[in-house]
Formats: structure tokens, sequence, C-alpha cells
DNA sequence: TGCCAAAACGAACGTTCGTGCTATATTACC
DNA sequence: GGTAATATAGCACGAACGTTCGTTTTGGCA
């Protein structure tokens, strides 16, 4: 929120300098792909900036300090991660079905390795949940997001009376999670693509259990195979 | 397995030095600790050394290099590991309580703080799974003994009929160990406690869904409440 | 008591880190 | 075309990193 409200302070001088933004803007993408892989704090203004060809301290400038760095890259990666999994599940009609192709999405991020390192925010996580801070709370708070965005999307289901109202929404949300996250560490840490298929398999039993005869049909069949497919990478 | 071979090379000389392997073990002590927190390449040896009131030089001297500091910290938590939740596990007999009892010991584990910042290898495991080298592969092969330990449990509860044969034993372990790693995730990042309980049910659930008639009751009932109490750290 | 290896030390090495300061290009607007 | 704002570069800093080296302390055994 503080970074949309600083990039139009003045409608005269908005595309002012619209290179800055720009190289601000490649500067992101990569620091985004080094961060996911060697985490936000081996992300280094040295080799960020060797990597991109360009001074360190030109590059400093656009941010005027690591932490403020570190909070760019996290809100880059917020706006991939929503633009690749959140926006296109929710063109699925609310309910079970835009449930399971938040489910579905996620895994296929993983897999199509949208960021080197497998989901940014499982590592990032993991690497500040014991330094308190500012990137810290970030990062909490957007995994927050992300749990009550499946919450929600139960809730809708049971509205719909695809799923029992007796299942409790932030415990279902709570599984289909860690299945995820079982799915994203046994990927990074073994190379182990059946994974994807056993966290499918996880969470399609998990809400064939909560499921009313109503919802059962708008889940996919038993036979289909792996995670849906995605366009791979362009690049 | 290493470390032990290496302990008493002589019988003779096993006591000579013993002052040598006592700071030794109190460095591990020390490191483990850090590194469950900061992560095993913010454990510094200016920082851990200075925690010890000892010269830089001098605790160096033990491990050659950071590296093999690195991998006697993982084979010390490895250690503390086993010690705290496959051991007394074990103590249940072979099947679907003991079985129950890993994961309940893991939940107790995590919460308990055991590690100052949570799971020791859930958090090496995301630091490193992008990092080719010793470390990594050490990591990795740690964590898939424990999950050959769940698998081997399911596959033993069920030659005890107490759990169905159309299981899938390597699908259930990667869905407890999903559960484990999402409650750990979640009480770190956001000092979640009911992720605890919630870890549990979900693990309960799916284990009576694969229960026959004569494993049901070897299960908790629905009632009980949390995870397992275990005696406060005694330090 | 003197010996000797193990153990711990102190100082320095060369790098790299994040971060300032200052100067030079590049662009937008009068 | 001149000027002010913006963007990038150059250089240096203090601190911390892992590592090496030579020296000093220690404690069991002859």
């Amino acid at each position: 929120m503080s970074t949309e409200a600083k990039q139009n302070v003045r409608p005269s001088a908005k595309a002012r300098r619209a290179h800055g933004e720009r190289t601000r803007q490649a500067i992101l993408e990569r620091a985004v792909d080094i961060a996911s892989e060697e985490g936000l704090e081996g992300l280094t203004i040295g080799r960020l900036s060797s990597e991109l060809s360009m001074s360190k301290s030109g590059l400093f400038a656009h941010f005027g300090s690591k932490e403020e760095l570190q909070l760019a890259t996290v809100e880059a990666a917020r706006a991939i991660f929503i633009r690749e999994v959140v926006r296109p599940a929710f063109e699925a009609p609310k309910g079970l079905p835009r449930l399971w192709r938040l489910c579905d999405d996620w895994l296929a991020y993983v897999r199509g390795e949208v960021f080197r390192g497998g989901c940014f925010f499982a590592a990032a996580a993991a690497e500040f949940d014991g330094r308190p801070g500012p990137v810290r709370d970030r990062v909490a708070e957007i995994m927050k997001e992300w749990l009550n965005v499946l919450r929600r999307s139960v809730e809708e289901a049971q509205g719909e009376g695809q799923l029992r109202q007796t299942a409790d929404p932030a415990q279902l949300a709570f599984e289909l999670n860690a299945l995820e996250m079982g799915a994203n560490w046994a990927f990074q840490l073994h190379g182990d693509r059946q994974a994807f298929a056993r966290a499918r398999a996880g969470m399609l039993a998990r809400l064939r259990l909560d499921a009313t005869p109503a919802g059962l049909p708008l889940l996919p069949s038993h036979k289909q195979g792996a995670t849906r497919r995605r366009p791979a990478k362009g690049k």
C-alpha cells in the first residue's frame, strides 16, 4: 500500500522519469529470482548489481537501504504470486471450483518454477521467522492474506452448498496449505516431482471428505492425472 | 555413523584428553541453537566463539572449516532429534501406536522448543535446498531417513492389520509430514499455538480414514485435547 | 620435575558486506 | 539553450566474514 501511494505523487510528474522506474523494475525482477534461491539475506547488493552490470551505489540509490530492497522484493514477489496464482483462480466460479483452482494453480506455480527457488514465500518465511523486523512482519502478513483467501473460498463453497457446514474453514485452509508446503519442500529438497501428485491426491481426498453430494461432481475425477498444465516458461 | 566411529579410536587414549571432546560438545550444543534460529549460514564463527567466550581460532581449530562446523552441527541436531522424538516413540508397540506417537512426539518436539528456532531440519532444508554441496546432501539424507521411519511404521501398521492394505504408505507418510511442517510453519511465523491442535486433528482424521476396525481403538478419542505433554525443558 | 602434545589464544590476512559522500551523465521543462 | 531534477558512477569507510600463522597455556605421563 505504501508502494502504490508513492508512485504517483503528482499527476503532472507521473511520467516524468520513466527510466528510473524501469530500471527499478528490472532490478526487482532479478532480485526476486535471486532471493527465492539464496534467500533474502543472500540477496546481496554487490552481486545483484554485478549481475545487472551496474554499480553498487547506483543500484543502492533506488532503495536507500538493504531492508528497503528486501521489502520491495517481497512486494514484487507478491505481485507475481497474485498474477500467477490468485488472479487465474478467480476466473473460476466462486465456491468449490475456485477453491480447487487455487490449490491446483499453486502446485503449478511451484512446479512451473515461476521462481527459481520454489515458492518465494515459503523460503522467506523459513528464513525470517526468527528475525523480528519489518520484513518478517510483511511476509507474515502476506501469508496470512493467502490463508484468508483459502479460508474465504471454503466459506463460499459452504455458502453454495458444496461443502458441509460442519467443516471448519480455518482447519481446511490449514491442511490444504500444509500439503502445498509439503510438496514445495519435497520438490526443492529432493527434486521429487511425484510430490505434486501426492499433494494433489491429498488435497482432493481431503476436499471430498467434506464435500456435499452437490459439491462432489465439481472436483476432478479420480483417474485424472497430474497437475493442470501451464504454458512452459517463455524464456 | 561416522561420528560414533571417531570417538573412541584407541581405548588407551580414549580418556587421554577429555577436554577437547567436551568443549567440542559444548560448541555444538550452542551451534545447534543458533543455527535453528539464524540458519546454518547465519551461524557465524565469530558470534559462536564470542557467545562461548573463547577465541575464534581456538574454536575454528576444532572443525577446520565452516562447512565442517555446519556438518557437525547437523549431526548434533540429528542426535537430538533421535533422542527427543524417534527413541521415545519406539517405546510404543510397533504399528499404529508407534506411528501415532511419532507424529505426536514430533509436534511436542516443535512446541516444546527443543530448538529455539523450531524444527532444525525444516529450517536447514529450506535454507540449503538451493545450494548444492555436502551440507545440503546430508540434510536431504536425514529427512529421507525420517520419512522412511514414518513409511515403515505405516507398513508395520498394515502388517498388524491396523491400517488398510489399500493405503499407500509413501503417500500417508508424505501427508503426515506435510501436516507437521505446516504446524511448524504456522507456529514459527505467526506464533500460532493453535496450529498444533490443527495438525493433530488433521493427522488423526487422516489416520482414521485408513484405519481398520482393529486399528481404530488404538487412536486417541475425538474429545481428547491438545498434544501430549512433555516435561518442561530442564534448563 | 621436565616433557610434549593437545588445546586455546591473539593478531593479521584478504574479501565482502552495507552504506555514506561526491561527482558526472542524462533528461524535462522554461 | 540553460537549468534543475533525476539517475548512475566512483571511491572510500568500518565492520564482519572465514581462514592462517606463530605463540602460549594446559595437563597427563615418564
